[in-house]
DNA sequence: CAATCTACCTGACTTGAGTCAGTTAAAATA
DNA sequence: TATTTTAACTGACTCAAGTCAGGTAGATTG
């Protein structure tokens, strides 16, 4: 039992077990597993059935069954989509709304007895669930806009800059601050922020600011480490640059430092060249590409 | 989400829909999953029904149900205990066991499919997993007997040498030759070799030989680095300290290093107290209990 | 040796999950 | 405007899982 699918296997019995204790604790609310999930992901404004029964994958009949449920229970509520009258739109009512925090609450609880039992390894324990989800997730990384002063923006930032005082030997903490001072400068419409989402952990960052009438610059490439190695620095850097052209400009320039060997690598790949110096130290390569 | 328990839970979610296309990889097969389950359990040696009932946490009605499901298709046998005649013992058919291996392969297969997806972090998921299985399986760890030559044990002392090397500046690799060359001293009537397993991973071990007509020595006490600070340590120095009290010792010794500060800790902590130098370098600390 | 206990079995049942064919009303298209 | 497509619903079904109340053969115990 040394070998890497053996241990595998391991794992998925045991979280196979551990799994359905948890699956189970969504009973005990005398409502089968089927209603109790169909309620957990009903949001208070109001999720379209569709899309419910797409995430659930579950058949139109059953689900409209569960909902029926739901409905004589008198926690949900469906009405017609006012846009699409056949579409339909499943709500929380306030009774609903508080069986719902209760689910949340059950939920929680059970997470925070799997902590109570790892006793005092939790951070390696959420470090290494954090990597198997990503791996397991890695195809449904999405990359979507956000405020460079989001929650989300601002902990790829911070990883960002942690990443570049441990690595580039001239880069101290001291010269990184933190929200970003230029925050405004990353905003549409002179410039964009894009966060690369794992289900609702982010993992990756790009960033381009205006630096002339037709002239961007690309900031702030990051990549969670769990993500890394799978082509997503890549899948920024093309998004970045769509969004680049798609706003008007012809060139983009950025500047790095020799000691990050991988992102160096990722831009002579995509097409980027060298050009002069326009920053500061610690920059010592400058790069260009015509978009 | 960016808390621990939001990311446990996003754990869940997603290790819960990659278990679930993994039990479904036992269908396809024409057998409901109970079935399967049932016959992946049964060994082709034979497996009583009680101890099938118990891990599986069946009914008796619904498992004999399966099991004379198994019977009809001709995989297995279920005969009386010579034993105890009201107990029986499932064992595998020649059909059976061709059955067994195909759903072995199956997931066998399935394990294969993450590892290829992970691409190149495979190493850093696997001790991820383990870690994880590891801290849910806490409370199942049991003790048990090895031979010191056997595969579990080797790892064990391989793991502990490597500990060694790495911790005590005084200890080079040079000192220590693996397969033990004294193995022998380990075993009974004048040794003994426990291995600490969390299912069928070895995590853990300590060994006892003699030194004199009334006088024991411990050594090689390792704890597997996911299971530290669990109290495995002291389990396990119990357990021989145990076994060297049931084979007539009166007394024990053991010999170990400063900078081992972990192992001193708990060692004094479980009622050893120093003693005179017995030993060579890198050895720097001598200990003595009566047991 | 009778009474009790144990391990397993059988039959009758409930429940949840899921499938499928057909229906209705609204939107999209020719 | 007539036809087709789409989204959701309803009713009738199957199937696996699980529960429960006996029943039987063999062990154990006073």
């Amino acid at each position: 039992m040394l070998d890497a699918i053996a241990r595998l296997r391991r794992f998925n019995r045991v979280v196979t077990r551990e799994i359905g204790a948890l699956d189970t604790s969504y009973l005990g609310r005398g409502r089968p597993l089927g209603a109790a999930r169909v309620l957990q992901l009903v949001k208070p404004e109001g999720t379209d059935v569709a899309n419910l029964r797409q995430r659930l994958d579950l058949d139109t009949g059953l689900l409209s069954r569960l909902l029926r449920g739901l409905e004589s229970e008198g926690l949900v509520q469906v009405a017609a989509d006012p846009d699409d009258r056949r579409r339909r739109i499943a709500s929380l009512t306030p009774t609903g709304f508080a069986e719902w925090q209760v689910y949340d609450a059950l939920g929680h609880a059970k997470a925070q007895a799997v902590f109570d039992r790892a006793g005092v390894r939790q951070d390696a324990l959420v470090e290494a669930m954090d990597l198997i989800a990503t791996v397991m997730l890695k195809e449904d990384v999405v990359i979507r806009d956000a405020d460079p002063l989001d929650l989300a923006a601002r902990s790829c930032v911070e990883a960002y800059y942690g990443l570049l005082v441990e690595t580039v030997p001239e880069c101290t903490s001291e010269m990184l601050t933190l929200p970003l001072p230029d925050a405004e400068r990353y905003r549409s419409p002179d410039g964009a922020f894009l966060v690369a989402w794992s289900e609702d952990l982010p993992i990756g960052c790009v960033s381009l600011r205006r630096l002339g009438p037709k002239l961007a610059e690309v900031k702030r490439l990051w990549v969670h480490p769990h993500a890394r190695g799978q082509g997503l620095g890549l899948r920024l850097m093309r998004a970045i640059e769509a969004r680049a052209r798609d706003m008007g400009f012809s060139h983009a320039k950025l500047d790095t430092n020799t000691s990050l060997t991988a992102a160096v690598g990722l831009y002579r790949s995509d097409g980027w060249s060298d050009t002069d110096p326009y920053t500061m130290p610690p920059a010592n390569i400058w790069m260009t590409k015509r978009l």
